[in-house]
Formats: structure tokens, C-alpha cells, sequence
DNA sequence: ATCTACATGTGAAATGCTTCACAATAGGTG
DNA sequence: CACCTATTGTGAAGCATTTCACATGTAGAT
């Protein structure tokens, strides 16, 4: 058979099916911790609540991975995923805004996990600034930009208050990072070329409350 | 002309436009805070990065709440909008976990800010039962199921390990709760009348990963 | 060698979501 | 009052995503 090497495909690849390859990535590592060889779309789909269409199609647009009958080799399927996601190297981020959020993610195993080395601090806190967590010590953050040049870093995580995020993300932009993470909930301004992703815990919470107060049924309900 | 109440729609909502909701409320206690006393859908995509049409196909959805040629009067639309997402009252919610995450949720500022009240903590290690985060004494996880019910809890927040989260959302579930936000890695297994929302922090640096390894355009990029 | 069971990969259909475009209408101006 | 500008609310069109359904292919059993 012929050997299918993943490529960047043609077509815009949709937010869905991005999130959707994390899901494939957490599942695949768990089938590998379990010994399987293989595993069908149908028991992919089933341990991660989708539908076995949906994961043939999204690995599909990547290549085939798969064998008829049989399914897909785990510990292949495995590696070509985190190829595609690009969480086969080590990324350097740093996280700016060492509060309640920001303490919290210097420890959080995750991140490691999946190549995300936060390898830098900031804060703007005479307290905090020179004081080690984790191992790093915590810089100035009068010294952004110089900084996230000169250790390289290519990602940043933001953890600040509301009120400083834009004034904050400025500098970092300017510093040439083209990933931000931001925990503030605010709708960033950034040039075209930088990619955002926020990350709003309350959201999750009004979803939540949203489904309880209008009888929304959840998804997939009376499925099964 | 009509008052226009919002109402439960017969159609079923999507999850974007409710994810667009949490925006529109956060754009709008801004926009209160600014003294502004009316405000145009193009004002409003304009803050959240959307567009005016999606702005006001959302609303629409529940209503009628602006003036043609005036747009939409803005504490009275911030009132609806939050009793729509159902952030017009208290949620009293339980937080499962007090490790990293945990602790850092205890004092999100932007829970309490939009109802969501933790009132109760629970973990299974000795040294944390008794202690107190917050005015709030961590309570030993064996008595979940008697203490949610105790002390009617509507929601809960899981914050533990994924390797004990299955575990513990079954007794949450038990306790007859119906709204979980989980923080493990894992797809949790609930009957189809429990609400479980993830929030997988991981998840959206994996997508930054993506983006960045694949030349993905940020979304929008070019339209300005 | 043939048959059976299983499972992928994928066009095409179905469904869902977003954007368009415009009638309706409020408010201001002369 | 007539007119002009601004902006909503909404069917309908356009676009995107999901699901269907089946041809294709593999492995194992008899």
C-alpha cells in the first residue's frame, strides 16, 4: 500500500476540525497507554462523544491513515496528529501576569505535556518581580520586549487584568510574537498576521446557565 | 411601540450565538460603564469582532429590543441579554479540586461578577480538608454527595485529575446535579439530561500550534 | 478460493450558520 | 410636513459543516 504522508491541505481547514484533532491527540495517547494496536473511527468517535463520519472525514483532509477493515494504527495515528498540530517539537511561551490564573498555569501539567514550555515570566508587581516559580524567575515586565527577543520566545500567554491587556498586548506585538493566548476578557487589537485565541472561563459558566434556564437539552441528548 | 419581551425561542439556539451572547453582555457593561446610552449592532460587532448582521440576527432570536435608526438602548439591553443567559440571579457552585486550578478559580473574579458563587469547596487530600481558601472551608470529598445536596448546589466545577474525574462526576451526578464544568482532560460519561461543558485550556494553544506551523490566517485576517 | 465481516475514504445530500439586501421606520432638519 | 439619514429586523441567498451511504478494500475463517 501506499504510504500517505500528511500535508498541509489545500482546502481551509475549519475551527471544528482543529479542536477536534485535540480530541483525536488526548484519546490516541490514552489508546496507546491501553495497548491498543488499532482502533476504528467508531470507537474514536465513541470515546470522545462524535460520530465515526466526523473523524474519517477530518483525518481525511490530512491524508489516509487508515486500513479498510482493520482501522488505524494508534501509535502512528498518534504521531502524525501532533505532527499536524505541531506539538511534536517544544514551544517556548512565555505567560505575563503572575495573579491567581497565571500561578496557576506555571504548574500546569498539560501544557508541558504537549510541548508548550513556558520558559519565561513577567509581572509588573515589585513583589513578584526577582521571586522564582517553578524555577524561573520572574521578570520586569518594563523589560518585555527585550526579553521575549533575546530567549526567543514564540508564544505568549496573557493573564492580566482587563485594563492593561490591550496596553500589554501592544508591546508584545511589537516585540514581533505572532501567538497569544489571552485569559483577559477583552477582544484584543492585533495586526492581521498575529493569531488570537482567548480563553474565557465564565463563558463555559453562562453556557451552562444558559441550558439550565431554557430547558436547552444538552447535546446529543436522546441519542442513546 | 410593543414591548417585546425576550422569550424562550422555538427554535433551537445555536451554540455560537450563545457563546456570542456572553460577548454582547460584556461589550454591553462596558458600554454601560462608559456612559453610553445607545448603541448601533456595527458598534457592537465592531468591539467583539463580529459582523452587524450576525449582531442582529442573535437578538433577533429573542426579540426585538432596538429602535430603527437608533439602535439599541444599553442597560436595557444588558438586563435582557442577562436574562436570557439566565446571569440575572445567583448560582450557587461547588468547586471540586483545590490544586492549581482550583485555587485559582476560587478567586475569578469573573465568576462572581456575573453570579456564579462558590460556596463550597471539596478535595480528597487531608492536608487541604479543613483549611480555608477564600472564607470557604474545603470539605472532604466523601461527603459530596450529602454536603451538594445539603447545601443546594446547582452547579459544580470539577478540578481534579483526569484519572479520578469519571469517579467523581458519577457521585456528582447522583447528587442529582445538572451542570458541570469540567477541567480534566477527559470526555466525561453523564446521562443525557446532565449539562457538561469543557474547558480544556491546552486545547487552544494546540490551535495557536496549528496555526502557526500551517500558515493558517487568523480569522479575518485581510478584511480591514 | 471463496465468503463473510468489518471499516475506510469520499462524493453527494442534508443540515446548519452566516451574510446579504432591503423594506420598515425612527428622529432630526428646514 | 416632506425629506434625509441612520439603523433595525428578517426572509432569502450563500456558504460551511455534518451526515449519509456506498464502493472499495482488508483480514480471517472455512
Amino acid at each position: 500500500m501506499e504510504e500517505t504522508p500528511e500535508s498541509t491541505p489545500r482546502k481551509r481547514i475549519s475551527e471544528s476540525t482543529i479542536h477536534r484533532l485535540s480530541l483525536y491527540f488526548r484519546a490516541l495517547s490514552l489508546l496507546e497507554k491501553e495497548n491498543y494496536e488499532t482502533v476504528s473511527s467508531k470507537e474514536l468517535a465513541k470515546r470522545e462523544k462524535l460520530t465515526p463520519a466526523q473523524v474519517r472525514k477530518d483525518l481525511s483532509f490530512f491524508g489516509s491513515f487508515g486500513t479498510r477493515g482493520l482501522g488505524y494504527p494508534v501509535t502512528e495515528l498518534k504521531a502524525r496528529v501532533s505532527r499536524i498540530l505541531g506539538i511534536d517539537r517544544v514551544w517556548r511561551v512565555a505567560l505575563i501576569g503572575i495573579g491567581n490564573i497565571g500561578s496557576a498555569l506555571v504548574s500546569y501539567k498539560e501544557f508541558i505535556k504537549q510541548g508548550f514550555h513556558i520558559v519565561k515570566l513577567f509581572d509588573n508587581d515589585q513583589r513578584k518581580i526577582g521571586s522564582n516559580h517553578k524555577g524561573i524567575i520572574v521578570s520586569d515586565i518594563k523589560n518585555l520586549k527585550t526579553e521575549l527577543h533575546e530567549d526567543n520566545i514564540e508564544m505568549v500567554v496573557i493573564a492580566v487584568p482587563a485594563t492593561v491587556a490591550q496596553y500589554i498586548v501592544d508591546d508584545v506585538v511589537e516585540a514581533n510574537i505572532k501567538a497569544i493566548l489571552n485569559f483577559a476578557p477583552i477582544n484584543l487589537k492585533v495586526p492581521p498576521d498575529v493569531h488570537v485565541r482567548n480563553e474565557n472561563m465564565a463563558m463555559e459558566l453562562e453556557y451552562l446557565s444558559f441550558a439550565m434556564v431554557n430547558n436547552h437539552m444538552p447535546k446529543g441528548a436522546g441519542k442513546n
